[in-house]
DNA sequence: CGGCTGCTCGCGGTTTTCGGACATGGACAG
DNA sequence: CTGTCCATGTCCGAAAACCGCGAGCAGCCG
């Protein structure tokens, strides 16, 4: 099917459990979520490929998956220079441009992330973007917490947020 | 930029206005329309090409313009092989495919249209689907009249609709 | 008082929902 | 013969709902 985009697909298990990887040709990340959420990330895709889609099953597909494996090895540098693919809006992207400036080991609030994309006022529209976010770990939306150190949410489960957060050496409250 | 559809472009004089045609590089049809209604089309294009396109002009791209050219001079077969490749719902395709079938020097009404598609209620939303056919004489939707013979309505305008039926030797009321 | 908890409300981008318009025509009532 | 009503698919605009928040305030307890 012509215009039909070709993309690539590898799993890799983790302490946390399996990981979906889908990349494009070009060795950008297009996806990464959790195989249990795996259905809301096709939806996410599909919305942004109106021409539909192929898989094609790869083992590490632009050393993609290494990347990844490195980092839950404790490599937390490894997924720094990733290079991603994503649709969205442009405040979307604001927002996920400014996730990847947060280094491994801290984590801001959301009314921090909000000033920081200049939109100091948008502090729930935040967490929506941050929920939108197609590509998890590599765009690190586990880094943001609420201003009281609570958790709040991840769309993976909340454990999955504290193990993040622990594994990059973070101190959390609760 | 990656993904975006690289397409052809041409514009040929008629009788009844100029003519813009767009291919894309399988040598298939993807818009003909008048020029006086170019954003409408390039709307319509946008629409479906989520990812954008660039259109480079390009003289008589895959010979469609001379086959264009070669129907306004009197060889009405001369579009019939043409191939197309459009988007759309599946009704829309089944109303565009139909409309094919017409032959040149015949007008059915919008009722028997969407009897022929197998959806005899559905008569005013064929008519929707006609006016959304991103491909002008090719794909004939002008030889589609009211059920009394009157021409109702097209999107170039109905002095055209009333010429080409009138150039396919077609005699209609009105 | 000082500190903590819990509730309420406003914030703003995105998604969903809803109502209308339209390249018609047949049935039915007056 | 004329007017009215309705079926039917799709798009568009407006409006409302939805939330991965956080500040402000009342109430409670030592």
């Amino acid at each position: 099917m012509p215009g039909s985009e070709q993309l690539l697909v590898d799993r890799i298990p983790t302490p946390i459990g399996e990981l979906v990887i889908i990349a494009d040709q070009a060795g950008k990340l297009r996806a990464v979520d959790w195989t249990d959420h795996e259905g809301r990330m096709l939806a996410l895709l599909a919305r942004h490929c109106r021409h539909g889609f192929d898989l094609h099953p790869r083992r590490d597909p632009h050393g993609l998956s290494r990347a990844l494996k490195a980092y839950f090895k404790g490599d937390l540098a490894a997924i720094e220079p990733l290079e991603t693919a994503t649709d969205g809006t442009p405040f979307q992207h604001a927002a996920w441009r400014e996730l990847r400036r947060i280094p491994a080991g801290r984590a801001i609030s959301y009314a921090e992330l909000a000033r920081r994309i200049g939109r100091p006022r948008a502090v729930r529209a935040t967490g929506l973007a941050n929920g939108a976010n197609p590509i998890s770990i590599v765009v690190p939306c586990h880094r943001v917490i609420g201003s009281d150190g609570s958790l709040t949410g991840y769309g993976g489960g909340i454990h999955r947020k504290r193990w993040l957060l622990a594994h990059e050496g973070c101190e959390t409250a609760e």
